[in-house]
DNA sequence: AAAGTTTCCTTAACACATTAACGAAATCCT
DNA sequence: AGGATTTCGTTAATGTGTTAAGGAAACTTT
């Protein structure tokens, strides 16, 4: 019996191959690039998203939590459940605007600063390392194409 | 009182800035792209990494689950539940390899077949669209260097 | 052949992604 | 002013991502 052979493959003529999807190929590279990162992040433990964050906060002071979803390119829903945890772990605090009662300002704890005072240098000098082996000239052509692709509208 | 001000920004001279992340640009374009076919497999409804199973199946046939989760960049444990909720929907069968016990092959049923070929000349469509508003000459030089950046390795 | 090891898939536990809906505060509107 | 609308953060429900651990089948070793 054939049972075991390959089932005819429904592929008509000009269709694009399932492994050149653009989509498919930014996720995959969006891992490749993580992989640099992970191991250190692990050892605190800290989440790529609860980095984002701190990164964030780090760079542009106290922000709100609109903002900082729009930086971080994470929705609301899914920031609320990572804000609560790093607040939880004493890493941000919370409070209400003065002038806009609905709006949540949010800022780092000494904690957090000392903490990615430690960690930063690490990642960067990874990220200097993941460049090398890629090649900064492209990097820089990849970022530029990167930026124009998150201008294309449907 | 200053209690408004931006508190002073921690950012030493030399250091990268937050969005010149390559991951996070990884991530935006990506929300982007997929914001062109999220619409379609809604209607459905079926989600992204479903899609992305139905399409690996459909153009290489019978497939073990651990190929299926290497094409698809889906890891075996998410993979599980993703079949699961296919089978349970009728688009995928789950057999038992015969010469190997522990493998699982999956394969899509008419349903599936029939809802692929209804579906997927409009997803195409949204793709050239794509390519069409972005360029597609940068299409192919993004494309090669995603396939350049998966090559590198820590 | 029995014990040890590896491979494959699954389960478990937690964190995040996505959509819809909700409640409170601000804004608009007449 | 008072009702309608909008904005903001949250909650709820479901699906997926990630790591660790588990069980069964195949392989290795002796």
């Amino acid at each position: 019996m054939a049972s075991t052979d390959k089932p005819n493959p429904v592929t008509p003529i000009q269709m694009r191959k399932f492994e050149d999807s653009i989509p498919l190929k930014l996720l995959k590279a969006r891992e490749v690039t993580m992989g640099f990162f992970r191991p250190i992040l692990q050892e605190i433990p800290m989440t790529e998203q609860q980095w984002r964050v701190i990164r964030a906060l780090n760079e542009y002071g106290e922000l709100e939590s609109k903002q900082l979803a729009e930086l971080c390119c994470i929705l609301s829903p899914s920031l609320t459940g990572i804000l609560g945890r790093l607040e939880q772990q004493g890493y941000i605090r919370r409070r209400r605007s003065p002038e806009d009662q609905r709006r949540i300002l949010i800022s780092l704890s000494d904690k957090a600063r000392k903490m990615f005072a430690e960690l930063s240098p690490r990642l960067e000098a990874r990220y200097r390392d993941m460049a090398e082996k890629f090649s900064p000239e492209d990097m820089k052509t990849l970022a530029q194409l990167l930026d124009q692709l998150c201008k294309v509208k449907p």
